[in-house]
DNA sequence: GTCTTTTCTTAAAGTAGGTCATTTGGGCGG
DNA sequence: CCGCCCAAATGACCTACTTTAAGAAAAGAC
């Protein structure tokens, strides 16, 4: 995809959030930088202060953890249209612990943190979309908090599917296992069980 | 506590998170209003959109959803200088799912949401404050999903001990069980455990 | 105080889901 | 089109936790 099209995917983004003039719209997608990164590339890796925040033009990455035994588990996925960081080390600036990977060839417009702080000081408008997308997140997480409360782990995938079924669709089976907080064999079992009866 | 005290309580915490003149920082706190609700009380309940964000200046309250099967699943725990609301029913004035419910008589500072939407409106610094709000509840909530995927039982509880030790002493156990997602009865069986050997 | 309700503990039996080991399949570099 | 490697499936066994049931200990109410 050209820059072009990449900043202008952006800009329709921004504004489904916040109404901008067309010059208040052209000033805030310019302080992207685009980026490519290849399958397997990491952008995020623990022990480094995550400089940026994500945009997703096109691709589809993880992030994740490896708690001890080796196992990884995925705190968040993002595909085309979607934000992705470390936000406990991108918004306090501190260490990441989460690992940042990009499972397909992806396309990113990438803010950095302190572009992102004159931004939010220059303009009243900038802030109020980093606080609607905020808010946002805070939303759909205490939604994933209060499946992970309720549900057993057919439902959790049932969920998932209904809601995130493009997700699906396109990342490794074990990947959203470890999303769902389930062992792969076990959601392998739930799909099978279900292709049967 | 006078309505001048908690004034001020709520006046110190949102200095901590954003620099506002004295004038500001007075129309700020005066457009909430004081609340007492007495223990037991629901000041959110499903299918009624939640009004008001509170913030706490004493007390203790719970955020909870009843799954099928009558069991009850705490979202989220409040005390003094916290705040607590069904965000996803206050955010996008829909319909809560959740209670949120006094676990002892409480003194709350209510913004109502057309109020808050004044506010934001008004002041870039006013929306700066909310932006900083909802990106550290992004933030906690993501650790909060970190600790559910990797702990087992007996870590989710040390951890908790750990980070909200004073909400642990002022609260019902079977909260704090159905806040870490396990039974009453094994976080009864963690604890002997410990006070053995 | 004493009666009642709520919370917490203990123990036995049951199960959702995990682990381990092996097989099958798919994608892709050469 | 072959061989390799990583992902998905399958089955046998295992365990961390739940459920059920009962009683003990706090906490209110009157």
């Amino acid at each position: 995809m050209t820059l072009h099209e990449s900043q202008h995917l952006l800009a329709q983004h921004v504004q489904q959030r916040v109404a901008l003039n067309e010059e208040e719209l052209a000033a805030f997608v310019a302080a992207f930088r685009y980026k490519r990164v290849k399958k397997r590339q990491h952008i995020v890796q623990p022990d480094f202060v995550a400089r940026h925040r994500n945009y997703v033009v096109r691709g589809a990455l993880r992030a994740y953890v490896i708690a001890e035994g080796g196992h990884d588990h995925t705190i968040q996925f993002a595909i085309d249209d979607w934000w992705i960081s470390d936000y406990n080390s991108y918004i306090f600036q501190r260490p990441a612990t989460m690992f940042v990977m990009a499972l397909e060839d992806c396309e990113l417009l990438q803010l950095d943190y302190a572009t992102e702080q004159r931004l939010k000081a220059e303009n009243h408008r900038y802030e109020t979309f980093f606080r609607v997308t905020a808010e946002r997140s805070t939303a759909a997480m205490q939604r994933r908090i209060m499946a992970n409360l309720t549900m057993d782990a057919e439902e959790r995938y049932d969920r998932f599917l209904k809601y995130y079924g493009s997700i699906a669709e396109r990342v490794p089976q074990y990947t959203v296992a470890s999303y769902l907080n389930m062992s792969t064999e076990f959601l392998s079992r739930i799909r099978s069980r279900k292709a049967a009866g």
